[in-house]
DNA sequence: CTGAAAGCGCTAACAC
DNA sequence: GTGTTAGCGCTTTCAG
């Protein structure tokens, strides 16, 4: 810790601390080509008690090698994401890339701006949720030059891989289930976020579903904003009140369905025989609820690990046994709130 | 979008298809310096038409200036990270700073290493979450030369400056409180994280304000892993059953309490007249729970801002008028299990 | 096994 | 207003 002065410590400097060439100490830090043990032991003393850190972006620029993979996804807030990042990171752990995160609040152009700036850092690869982008976004990607792993949803074009479910087949079968368990008056409730493809996707195949077996939507609502856990029992309440014959409610979002799921069992209704109930997402969190919310699962960690092993192999340059499209398949969860 | 090759484009390839300097070039895409509206409007064009990305490797050597803050935090997947994250994300998008995220695990050996790796993009200043750090951290974090905060806590002596809440002084907070509320037979249950020192600090704080009241804690449970509302649904039995004759449960955090509550609730229990409850932190899940559990803020949005305007005025040079250790007081929420 | 030279793509600091 | 010249701190490449 002998660097006093303000200026960061360079190679130079261990160098000459160490009386070995730059390019011999840049050897040794990197572990590349032979070095003899004991020029190897001097080098890292040296480096050690400067408290030498090693300058990546001098590092990048003379290798144009940069170990970063973008990871582009619309909220941190959402539980749904930190999931996926643990499978990303489970991944690249064992590889020498690493994740680095943006963040774009479901605005297009915020994802942009966010691409764009990740995007001039010359990442190795892109991991990015969602198939919807702006013309400028696409073109960005497709001129990248690097791996682009699209997340999250596969009922799209993807620019280059894609990973994900498909939400409108998810909205499909969860209706069918619906149905087949012989509920007839159902009710939506979801978020208003006009951006939020995948929850829009979910909606079409549900009411699409729906729609083949005969039966239509009875009341839907859409909220914004709030804790989805007080958002659920309020709208729940809400829309019972307006419709009190509904038989059943699928939530657009596991954390509004437990809202409701509370809301209903503190008013003594009999779920689910009465009144049916179903979220999507498949969180954690509803294993301590007093009863467990139907759900379907949403492959996240699982999406996770497989784009960044996508991107891990074609940085490393498999190009053969990656597979570009993987479409993962939810499976629905009964729980305690949708009968057989 | 005529670049079909792999080679990435730069300045000068936006030079020559707009006839104008490299020099001159830089300057419009960076906005500097006086450039006529004729070539500054033919550089734009060329640098849209070619798609040309800025490489900020090169600017970041050239400039020996990087706008990136180095944030690292010990996990995404409890909320408080996330929303720690979105006050830091809120100031810095009111500057020309970014930040970037670094996960610990809550390891101080993943910590060192994710520290030292985002060190070597030479960010422009660090917010670190804890006082807690190896010493091999600390000499980095010295030795960076770069504004560091370390966020969360105040109970220790900062490498620089500190943004956060005194959890001692929360723990003994909430213990007076329930003192004062009349309850004796108490409970804890926590995590088994021995490396979260923030909640180990909340404990020792709460047991020794208990002491001086002269009231011992009666039972104690730790857990790890699985979902934090099953188990704080299973603690609490469990605990219950040991000693039926407690008289309220702190929990470590929210997630456990509600779990508790939940049951408490579920099994009949008169909350808070024949049990009282806690937790910590204040998150917005609590909202749409039958009952609001008691719990103390942690600030963790205000944490976030102020860190991270400590930094953005450093980096503008501004060294008067920042307070470079600020605690802030977290206030007891009483919710509906606490007796007033 | 080790070193010297030549850039990587950009910007600071000067010229003009 | 615009261009020129040197690097930024590393790694690549090629000699020894």
């Amino acid at each position: 810790m002998a660097n006093d002065d303000k200026r960061p410590l360079t190679l130079r400097d261990v160098s000459e601390a160490s009386g070995v060439s730059e390019m011999t100490v840049s050897r040794v830090l990197r572990n590349r080509g032979d070095v003899s043990a004991a020029t190897r032991e001097r080098v890292l003393q040296a480096a050690k008690r400067l408290g030498y850190v090693p300058n990546k972006i001098a590092g990048a620029l003379a290798s144009s090698r940069v170990n970063l993979v973008a990871v582009i996804i619309p909220s941190l807030r959402n539980m749904v994401f930190p999931e996926v990042m643990s499978g990303i990171s489970a991944v690249l752990e064992q590889t020498d890339l690493q994740p680095v995160v943006g963040v774009t609040d479901y605005l297009p152009d915020k994802e942009e701006r966010v691409l764009y700036e990740m995007l001039s850092w010359r990442p190795s690869g892109v991991i990015i949720a969602g198939l919807e982008h702006s013309e400028a976004s696409r073109a960005m990607l497709r001129a990248a030059g690097i791996p682009v792993v699209e997340i999250m949803d596969v009922d799209g074009t993807p620019v280059d891989a894609m990973v994900g479910v498909s939400h409108r087949r998810a909205g499909r079968e969860m209706a069918r289930a619906i149905l087949k368990a012989g509920y007839r008056q159902i009710g939506f409730i979801g978020t208003k976020m006009p951006l939020d493809y995948r929850a829009r996707k979910r909606f079409e195949g549900f009411t699409e579903a729906l729609a083949k077996g005969g039966v239509e939507i009875v009341d839907q609502e859409f909220y914004s904003g709030g804790s989805a856990l007080a958002k659920g029992r309020e709208l729940t309440k809400v829309m019972l009140e307006r419709h009190p014959e509904l038989d059943f409610i699928y939530y657009s979002n596991d954390m509004i369905g437990a809202g409701g799921l509370l809301y209903l069992l503190d008013k003594g209704y009999d779920v689910p025989g009465q009144i049916g109930l179903a979220g999507f997402n498949g969180v954690e969190l509803l294993d301590g609820l007093p009863r467990k919310l139907a759900s379907m699962d949403a492959c996240r960690v699982e999406i996770g690990e497989t784009a960044a092993r996508i991107i891990a192999s074609r940085v490393a340059g498999d190009t053969e046994d990656v597979q570009n499209i993987v479409e993962l398949t939810p499976t629905i969860a009964y729980g305690d709130t949708l009968k057989r």
